[in-house]
RNA sequence: CGGGGCGUAGCGCAGUCUGGUAGCGCGGUAGCUUUGGGAGCUAUAGGUCGGGGGUUCAAAUCCCUCCGCCCCGACCA
């Protein structure tokens, strides 16, 4: 794979073709470019600094990768950078691929932009905002949606220019809650995101495609197991979204997918197929109020009548937009309040404080039920559909409803599915069971619809010279993030496991010991030969003892080890280990180069 | 912002409860020995104990206050 991206083509006269000739100062240049240990900056460190939880950014610290300057913003190392500008490069190969051209806009940005599509509000919070000497009042991008849209409007006229797809790789900022877990999610973090444009939705979504495929290939290059899940769209606003994750414990994410089938869907979005109706006892029994004392939460409550969660049906009021709303659930389930949200149509939504439980219930929080209320709007989960034999609260002090019947006692509710999917419940396409899983999100593509090109002006004309808004989709990448889920995906209790699409070098050269003459001119003729042919090679030339070495090579994890040493060398030999595998094998120093070449190329 | 925890040498930590001249390991520097999986010995440098205020004869330790960092929850690439 690493070869077939970065051809290394010799020309006829059989010199290098990348730039690099046989003049005598071309070798002084390359025996410069060789790339020694002790001379580079890799401060690797034994134990792991307090301050890391989760593998990756324990091992981008330990293996010198980056330095931290204060919550959520840190500093490249040389080896970091290098890694990093090589997910980038993968990244920008494939989009160019796909058809995007890349730009480059400004990370500050004029207030007033952000007005215009009414989201300074919206991301208020999330964005930093700053003046000038004039007063004048800036941002640092979140995002650019604004940003290109304004540009499209400027540069696009006509439906001869379309379709377009813009995209860039820029430092992204954002005003985190909390930012967490390193580069997962930093205050500065470094985005490729991509804004596409056509003529139609059907066009539209052709180019969504292509960006959704290009995606496949740029985590599969990447080295990475993505799971790619329907999405909620969130603050973007728009119709459909899928995003990219990693699977893995320590990601932020939930998703639900199917043992059966390929439905795969984030927590926020995930649905729940049809499940039996929830009958607790003979629906003939009437409705019958029962003293709970102190009886309030659903834990309690099914304590005090030695049942489950499951037989409560849960009473929550909701003020959506400034109108009631009782939201009902299994006793066992939480509400998705976007889920919510989106069924109510609502723009605000915030759970009603106990004064509004009272007045619209008229009990106290912790009794309300569904039977007896009135002028209020009332909305149950699917799951409840058919449920009798319930228990809920009385909308009294004190006092629950059994025998409950959603139908008989309530009458006719609106049904929606409200709450979140779990491990176990029913796929909603095939039935067959669903299991809960941890994600990174590292990409995210959206169909954006004519939002942002009507309210910015990016309008087009067709072959008729009628006026149209260019239909959008915006696609993501967290380069920063990618990078780090890498690590997280591929490590094991020695270090790192890099892909050699990403690696900071390939391979690398372990002088046993420095002081060994034989060795290391081996060593650097080995060095020299391997970048001949386009493999850059890191040489750990320290006059460090042997394990030390070895236990920095492990934690840097570079694709491919080459020992040089006395030992193996008095053999006529030196030793190739792959990271991956940790298969190791011994070669005469002339076969090296090409056993070198063929592990490099399957390091993906 | 709510809840929990932490801040002592470059890194990892002890010392704080019960106030009395600031320690350990790793790392750094110099030297000798060692050299195929994070070496040994010797010498040596390095700390306003996060900042400020207070109590006290005396504060890393007790009190007040501010700051920073980490973890759990609400947001996102």
């Amino acid at each position: 794979m690493f070869g077939a991206h970065k051809p290394l083509a010799y020309d006829d006269s059989g010199h290098h073709s990348r730039g690099v000739s046989n003049r005598p100062e071309a070798n002084v240049l390359r025996r410069v470019s060789m790339i020694r240990w002790s001379q580079q900056c890799i401060p690797t460190l034994k134990e792991s600094p307090q301050d890391a939880e989760i593998p990756s950014h324990q091992l981008m610290l330990r293996a010198g990768l980056i330095r931290k300057l204060a919550g959520g913003l840190y500093t490249f190392l040389p080896m970091g950078l290098r890694a990093l500008r090589n997910v980038e490069r993968v990244v920008r190969e494939e989009m160019d691929r796909a058809g995007a051209l890349e730009i480059l806009m400004p990370a500050l940005h004029p207030r007033d932009i952000w007005d215009r599509t009414g989201r300074y509000d919206v991301l208020s919070d999330v964005m930093f905002k700053i003046k000038d000497r004039q007063q004048r009042e800036l941002v640092l991008g979140p995002t650019h949606e604004e940003i290109v849209t304004d540009l499209v409007a400027r540069e696009i006229s006509s439906y001869r220019q379309l379709p377009k797809n813009f995209y860039q790789i820029q430092t992204k900022f954002r005003d985190e809650i909390r930012p967490r877990f390193g580069l997962m999610r930093a205050k500065e973090f470094i985005m490729k995101d991509a804004y596409s444009f056509d003529v139609s939705s059907e066009v539209a979504d052709v180019s969504y495609q292509a960006m959704y495929d290009a995606y496949v290939r740029i985590f599969s290059r990447c080295g990475l197991r993505t799971k790619i899940v329907e999405a909620d769209t969130g603050a973007m606003g728009g119709q459909s979204s899928h995003e990219f994750m990693v699977l893995a414990d320590s990601g932020e994410d939930g998703i639900v997918e199917c043992e059966s089938c390929s439905y795969a869907a984030n927590l926020e979005r995930a649905e729940t197929g049809d499940m039996p109706p929830l009958v607790f006892d003979d629906a003939d029994k009437t409705l019958e109020v029962v003293d709970t004392p102190n009886a309030r939460t659903i834990a309690e409550v099914a304590a005090f009548f030695d049942t489950t969660p499951a037989q409560m049906v849960k009473t929550l009021v909701y003020i959506a937009d400034d109108q009631p709303v009782v939201v009902l659930l299994p006793g066992d389930r939480d509400v998705n309040e976007i889920k919510l949200a989106r069924v109510l149509g609502a723009s605000e939504l915030n759970m009603a404080d106990d004064a509004q439980v009272g007045k619209i219930t008229g009990a106290p929080t912790g009794f309300a039920g569904p039977v007896g209320l009135k002028n209020v709007r009332l909305i149950a989960d699917r799951k409840l559909a058919g449920c009798c034999g319930a228990i809920t609260g009385a909308n009294e002090v004190d006092k629950h409803l059994i025998h409950f019947d959603l139908a008989r006692d309530v009458g006719d509710v609106e049904l929606a599915d409200l709450s979140f999917a779990r491990e176990g419940d029913p796929c909603p396409r095939c039935g067959e069971t669903l299991h809960e899983k941890r994600g990174i999100e590292v990409g995210h593509v959206f169909k954006l619809g004519t939002k942002y090109s009507e309210k910015l002006g990016a309008l087009y004309l067709d072959e008729s010279g009628k006026q149209h808004p260019a239909v959008m989709g915006c696609y993501g990448i967290g380069v920063t993030r990618t990078l780090q889920a890498i690590i997280e995906q591929r490590h094991d209790e020695h270090g790192i496991i890099w892909p050699a699409s990403v690696a900071p070098y390939p391979v690398e050269i372990l002088v046993i010991s420095a002081k060994h003459e034989p060795s290391v001119a081996l060593a650097e003729k080995l060095a020299i030969e391997l970048e001949a042919i386009g493999i850059q090679v890191l040489i750990d030339d320290r006059d460090e003892r042997p394990g030390f070495k070895f236990k920095d090579a492990d934690l840097l994890g570079l694709p491919v080890r080459i020992s040089v040493g006395e030992k193996s060398l008095a053999r006529g030999v030196v030793e190739v280990k792959s990271r991956a595998t940790g298969e190791m094998t011994e070669h005469a120093p002339e076969a090296v180069l090409e056993v070198v070449q063929a592990l490099v190329e399957e390091a993906v």
